[in-house]
DNA sequence: ATGCTAACCTAACACCGTTAGTTTCGACAA
DNA sequence: TTGTCGAAACTAACGGTGTTAGGTTAGCAT
């Protein structure tokens, strides 16, 4: 097949079927050529529209950050900080199989800096001082990326009877497989509310 | 070679030249060829001791884990936390490049059972309800991942012009390149000394 | 009509994880 | 002492990977 009378692919379209595979079938059998098949095309010919693999990471990456709403600052740095750190968990929680591409890619992306500048100058009009804004920011985002590469979900043996002879600690262990996503959820919750009412304690916090 | 006098592997060496080369040159250039040939034999030899290549990084994996400091609880809940949670980082970012296997890897295995163990007894045993002592060893976990795999040392464009005129909020981001080790480890702590004042204030909290 | 570029193709490269089958050494039984 | 056996290395190969080179043709501008 020569050039087609309308182009089979786009950077979109390949950056949207990426996402797609990557959530039914994870990250690991994510291939170019198992890209280019779910696009009715040969491998090569996604380099006509695409860098690398990694450009088509970077770009489905970017497509989850876009969601991250950081407006929340206009109603004070508390207020921001929960609804930026509820919504960024809730972009990677949606496609849980591609959170690591959020953790393990450099930071370098538009969309990155664009998203920690507007949280660095929400909190420094807050009137945290800026090395402060700058870790709290940081903290927040750990946790972020903690809960949405690490979930519960993954987690924990099939056999129940492994905890109650060797974890005794652990016996309702089994039960967590049940409603994994309510205790990623919450534990998300505990630890984005207790950090935020520690800050409200720090002598350098605004009023 | 046949049979060689003295074995050349054995699973522990093979575990710790991959931890080696992962320190050296990163996780992805990784492969059974090279960590064969720095040890001085062929690729199919690491299987008589190996499974898959997986098995070499769950076996890095643990190393890494075995280092982590469960034993602070025995001092209070928030000694216990601080303790593993210090402990737990500084295992992690003493191989920032390993640090990713900790986050995808499944926690099926021993080493993170037993630290789960460890650190869900400490809490209940502190006082802290069950579903609360899950919660919160599930944030601390998640700032320690978030933190040993998004560091800010590897972020940051090397262009400081593009601060200036694009990101108004992050003109001295360029300056967190020099120390970035410290802005790693002094947000890491600012989140974990946060979260547990903000424990305290919580209706559950035992004495 | 001619030529240029864009968008697809096929074929190939080097590398990857892994398996099959081979060789030879060390140890132990007869 | 010899025979057998298993362990630990080897070589060779399989199918799959990301990526590149070079070919072919559609559509557009001149």
């Amino acid at each position: 097949m020569p050039r087609p009378l309308t182009p089979l692919l786009s950077k979109e379209r390949i950056r949207d079927a990426a996402l797609e595979l990557i959530d039914a079938d994870g990250l690991a059998t994510l291939s170019m050529r198992r890209l280019a098949q779910a696009l009715g095309v040969q491998a090569a010919s996604l380099y006509t529209h695409v860098a690398t693999k990694d450009d088509v990471l970077d770009a489905v990456a970017n497509r989850l950050i876009e969601q991250v709403d950081t407006t929340g600052f206009s109603a004070g740095w508390r207020e921001g900080l929960l609804t930026w750190g509820r919504s960024y968990r809730a972009a990677l929680a949606a496609h849980p199989n591609a959170a690591p591409l959020i953790a393990s890619g450099t930071q370098r992306r538009d969309e990155f800096l664009g998203m920690a500048n507007a949280v660095h100058g929400g909190l420094v009009g807050a009137g945290w001082p800026p090395r402060r804004a700058t870790e709290i920011s940081g903290a927040v985002k750990y946790l972020v990326i903690g809960a949405a590469t690490t979930p519960f979900a993954s987690g924990f043996a099939d056999d129940v009877q492994v905890y109650l002879d060797r974890y005794p600690h652990l016996t309702q262990a089994h039960r967590l497989r049940a409603d994994a996503a309510r205790i990623d959820h919450d534990s998300f919750e505990l630890g984005l509310q207790a950090l935020v009412r520690g800050l409200e304690l720090d002598p350098a916090a605004p009023a």
